[in-house]
DNA sequence: CCAGATTTCTTTAAGTTTCAAGCAATTGGC
DNA sequence: GCCAATTGCTTGAAACTTAAAGAAATCTGG
């Protein structure tokens, strides 16, 4: 706080590059491994990466999930989950039905071969990640960690209230 | 290490479920404060958010940059920069002249209009930015920023050594 | 029961993105 | 000088993505 020469509280414009930096920085780590995992996916498997992760969500809820927790679960629109698990269906990696409590809701699957092509592709996405991140210390990892759930607990607090 | 029962070495399953856990903790982050970016660019300026960033590429270096320079650092193909640039020469954002030097490559530069408009945007977003990282102390901003560091460098190495 | 609100999903338009192929200009060896 | 390789950009096809609008089913409060 300062005071100016008639003695009114005046506010120095605040320092805000660092948070600026931070996130360049954290968004160049994510698109450069990103990029690592598209082109290894691409390259070893000949499958995109919106395939692999709606596959991934699917792969730990063996009974099935909605569209609309799919979308919520991946962070992305509705119409963009239509489309992405409409290729799955047709490609046989996906089985999709419509619920029969409730006819609005449709029920997707992995297939088992869809299950069994997921478990291949994830047991190598797995040592790819751990590669990506091998220059970490246990240490580094649990501190990276502990500010990431940090940083998304402070991104959810400030949308949710721009939203309210 | 481990002897099997004919004392042979045999290597256990390594454990890498902390590498995947932060990954996804890393993407999800990103995930979060790029739809809130987008949002809040969309809402408050109706420009997308690929456009603001090629157009904060172009803020730091008034003297323009070629296609290829925006590609690299963008981290994009070059032909989403084609796109992006048409769309912005269009809109009276950008000025791209050939090269007189040579003639394959194209400059481009903010015109007086779209530095004039980025200006504005960049101030509020640098304000957006500050409020979603907000409850990071400053010791949390430099631990984050280092440990970035070090996994960008780490993710760089995995990369290199793929391609290689 | 029933009208309005809500939820779930699809559709549409516009834009973004990648990859691969291709063209034009330049560079480097010989 | 000339030819091959490289570089810079564009194009085309397919996929991905969002926002917005719409259709169908369900829910809710009279």
């Amino acid at each position: 706080m300062i005071l100016d020469s008639e003695t009114k509280a005046v506010e120095l414009p605040e320092h805000h590059g660092d948070e600026l930096r931070l996130w360049l920085r954290l968004l160049t780590c994510t698109t450069l491994i990103e990029g690592e995992v598209r082109s290894r996916l691409r390259e070893r498997f000949d499958v995109t990466l919106p395939r692999f992760d709606l596959m991934a969500q699917l792969d730990k809820v063996p009974e099935g999930m909605t569209l609309s927790d799919v979308s919520k679960r991946m962070m992305v629109s509705n119409g963009n989950v239509t489309g992405l698990v409409e290729r799955l269906v047709e490609s046989g990696h996906l089985d999709r039905r419509t619920s029969e409590a409730d006819r609005r809701v449709q029920v997707i699957r992995l297939t088992k071969a869809g299950r069994a092509e997921f478990r291949k592709m994830a047991t190598e996405h797995e040592l790819w990640i751990a590669d990506i991140f091998g220059d970490l210390t246990p240490k580094d990892v649990r501190e990276l960690m502990r500010l990431l759930a940090k940083t998304k607990a402070s991104a959810q607090k400030s949308a949710k209230a721009r939203t309210a």
